[in-house]
RNA sequence: GUCCACGUAGCUCAGCUGGAUAGAGCACACGCCUCCUAAGCGUGGGGUCGGAGGUUCAAAUCCUCUCGUGGACGCCA
């Protein structure tokens, strides 16, 4: 289906073309002023110095010719040249009925289905998932679920921190703890064990000892250092060590991302890519691109438009060994071979911004990226507390991503006891997928790359721009829903009589739009943003209406499937965020 | 030092590819349940959009400068 502002425009485009004006003035927005006008163009402005005209005599016009239009209830061009219009319940209604026919709410397929790789994870091996994870995890989902619905083919990939120095820490600090390990016997000739030396929970401590160490004991630092460059040279046993660290974390990582409704589809990590960075550095070489400077490998990113001075990629240390960006480069090198994107979108902290730059720079130089491939770098802010500091636990330490959702459902569960007298089971159910929503509404609903301040009362409560709003407002309509029974799909929605109602209709109305520019954005507070006014809406037509006792069977069945046609579009938009809804709450 | 981002109501945030009177929520003060979930709806007070210039018929939005905050700046990831 056509977005509804463009099907206005087309309405509005023969007037300015009749009159001799260009028809890209036709443009038409919502209103601001929704007590003049629903939408307005304000194109005649902008043509009257093009056309040495006053504005307000090309706005009566284009009015004047577009007065006759089915849609409009009413056109009319206002000093000092807006053209204001309303539109027609009637149409209104049966834009809605189209909607609610249609696959998907009558969203159009992309012109060309791209496809699209998201780079969201960011997870490393062996530690747990802690509160700086989490941002990358739920905006990346959401724009790939986006992507999706849209009609993209997007591949989701963790892309793990799976080999670097934290991998020689574990090693040694399993050497020192436990030196019996076959690993560690140079004589050892037989088959090394399947099962790991160690559990997650061991997994997870031993980590962040070794890594204190490090910082303390010099001799100890360089000791993983050379593990973790044996490791990498394909030492058999560290490799052995290697596998059983992956298993053992992996399948932790994957439970708690599924706690978190995170799917990816491909669980690739910088292991994947080094087999790629010989013949990488090579080609940077061969190129002329990658030269020495201060005995570490370098490439030049500047570019002619530049204003500023960037400082080179360093794809190889002076040590001979590779680096992040190197990594980086290898991975592009492997997703071009297997997948061939059409657009690349990394998730990841802002401020990492120039490191990406450099990547992005160089492998278009470099050709690894074809010049015309979309790279966009989607950067996000810190999470903080409500000090404005970066979010810490009351002790000072770092949150784990396990206890701060376990803080959410359980607030969320105490508040449902406080207010309803439901089984302590169903609101432990229903407080995990309400809690979920508060912490993901609570993030999605800021932009992106700013910082923000994670304040749980904030989120979990129910009442302004929160998830469990949201959700609330949809439990409704599925109670309505529920004690009227068995709704045919035929039954159609009426032109709106009430302003209540007409508003509801115009809210729906934005959905193709929203989806699109939102993810076009890559900006899933825009969506936040609308299921909020939406919300507003039914919940405004809620109070005014009472639905079940009205006596008129059309009318009734009428706002019946108006309301469940809110509720598929609630329903669609949350489900784009990573949330659902449940029935009660 | 150089570069980047941000600065909107007491608090948390929208709005920024220029358009009419700058919007929400929280908090504060009121009002609304014999009626579909009051976890709701409505009314009210509260802002020189950090500051100063400029461009424009029109600036929170674009440009320059300035103050404040945060961040990034070749061998960490």
């Amino acid at each position: 289906m056509k977005k509804i502002l463009d099907l206005i425009a087309a309405e509005l485009k023969p007037g300015f073309e009749e009159s001799g004006y260009d028809a890209s003035y036709a443009k038409v927005v919502l209103s601001n002023r929704p007590d003049l006008c629903e939408y307005q163009c304000n194109g005649a402005m902008a043509a009257a110095k093009a056309y040495r005209k006053k504005p307000i005599d090309i706005a009566n016009d284009v009015a004047d010719k577009a007065s006759e239009s089915k849609i409009f209830s009413e056109v009319k061009a206002v000093m000092p040249g807006f053209i204001n219009i309303r539109i027609r319940e009637e149409w209104l209604a049966d834009y809605m009925n189209k909607m609610a026919a249609s696959d998907k709410l009558g969203l159009e397929k992309p012109e060309k289905a791209e496809t699209v790789m998201v780079d969201y994870g960011g997870a490393n091996v062996a530690k747990p998932l802690h509160v700086g994870h989490l941002r990358a995890a739920i905006i990346g989902e959401s724009v790939k679920r986006m992507g999706r619905f849209l009609g993209h083919h997007m591949i989701g990939d963790v892309h793990l921190g799976d080999w670097g120095l934290q991998m020689g820490l574990i090693i040694e600090e399993l050497r020192d703890r436990k030196p019996e390990l076959p690993y560690f016997d140079k004589n050892f000739k037989g088959e090394y064990p399947e099962e790991a030396p160690f559990t997650i929970g061991e997994l997870e401590e031993i980590y962040p000892a070794a890594s204190g160490k490090s910082k303390e004991n010099e001799a100890f630092k360089e000791r993983a250092q050379t593990a973790t460059l044996k490791l990498q040279s394909g030492y058999a046993p560290y490799h052995a060590i290697w596998r059983h660290i992956m298993n053992v974390s992996l399948a932790d990582l994957k439970k708690n991302y599924s706690r978190l409704n995170v799917e990816f589809d491909l669980w690739k990590g910088e292991s994947d890519a080094q087999p790629y960075i010989p013949d990488l550095l090579q080609n940077l070489i061969d190129k002329g691109l990658a030269y020495e400077s201060q005995g570490a490998l370098v490439v030049d990113i500047r570019e002619e438009t530049d204003t500023k001075e960037l400082p080179p990629c360093i794809v190889r240390k002076s040590d001979g060994a590779a680096l992040y960006a190197t990594s980086d480069l290898a991975t592009l090198v492997e997703r071009e071979k297997d997948f061939h994107p059409d657009k690349y979108i990394y998730v990841v902290d802002k401020r990492q911004e120039l490191h990406f730059i450099q990547v992005f720079r160089t492998a278009k130089k470099a050709g690894i990226v074809a010049p015309d491939r979309e790279m966009v770098f989607l950067g996000f802010g810190t999470m903080n507390g409500k000090d404005g500091k970066p979010f810490k636990t009351r002790e000072g330490g770092v949150m784990r991503l396990e206890h701060l959702i376990r803080e959410i459902n359980e607030a969320v569960f105490q508040r449902i006891m406080e207010n309803r007298t439901v089984s302590e089971e169903e609101a432990r159910k229903t407080a995990e997928i309400v809690g979920l929503s508060a912490l993901k509404y609570g993030d999605l609903s800021n932009q992106a790359a700013k910082d923000y301040i994670f304040d749980m009362e904030r989120f979990i409560s129910f009442e302004g721009n929160t998830g469990p709003y949201i959700l609330y407002t949809i439990v409704r309509i599925k109670s309505i829903l529920g004690k009227y029974g068995e709704l045919s799909r035929d039954v159609r929605v009426l032109p709106a009589k009430t302003e209540a109602e007409k508003a509801l209709q115009l809210e729906i109305s934005k959905y193709n739009e929203v989806l699109e520019s939102s993810f076009a954005e890559t900006a899933p507070h825009k969506i936040c943003q609308y299921i909020y006014d939406l919300s507003n809406a039914c919940n405004r037509f809620y109070h005014d209406t009472k639905i079940l006792t009205e006596e008129d069977r059309e009318q009734r069945e009428g706002w019946l499937a108006l309301i469940r046609l809110a509720k598929e579009v609630l329903e669609v938009c949350i489900s784009l965020l990573g949330i659902e809804a449940p029935d009660r709450m």
